[in-house]
DNA sequence: GAGGTGACGACCC
DNA sequence: TGGGTCGCCACCT
């Protein structure tokens, strides 16, 4: 099944918990594709297109730079990361170390 | 059918 | 320490 790497990092996202956010990278690392970081945001580009409903917003770059912001449509995702406590200075997630959720951690595949 | 792009990341200089 | 470049693979033109 060439699309268990989508499969799984929608997984993955949707089993981020309320008011933590994590990494591309890190979600690409923990499917086993390290250096497939670009095909999680891409995946997260088709995302809304999926049934099942993916907290894209939860994902952000390893510097916890809101840099797919400019994709969502509505509300910002500064507005949802809001809701969930996380703190948005410029685009950028605050104590993102403090917010970010290892997959590895706590799926441990 | 081929080339270029992209919600990134890591390596190199 | 910081900036620039390459890699990666699917989708779009």
């Amino acid at each position: 099944m060439s699309n268990d790497f989508f499969e799984l990092t929608y997984e993955v996202v949707r089993n981020i918990p309320f008011g933590r956010v994590t990494s591309y990278g890190a979600i690409a690392r923990c499917i086993g594709a390290p250096k497939s970081a670009r095909m999680v945001g891409w995946a997260m580009n088709k995302a809304p297109f999926q049934e099942n409903q993916v907290p894209a917003h939860r994902v952000v770059n390893a510097k916890g730079l809101l840099t797919g912001k400019m994709h969502f449509h509505g509300k910002s995702m500064e507005e949802l990361l809001l809701v969930e406590g996380i703190e948005i200075k410029d685009n950028q997630i605050q104590n993102f170390e403090q917010v970010f959720w290892n997959p590895m951690e706590e799926l441990k595949l």
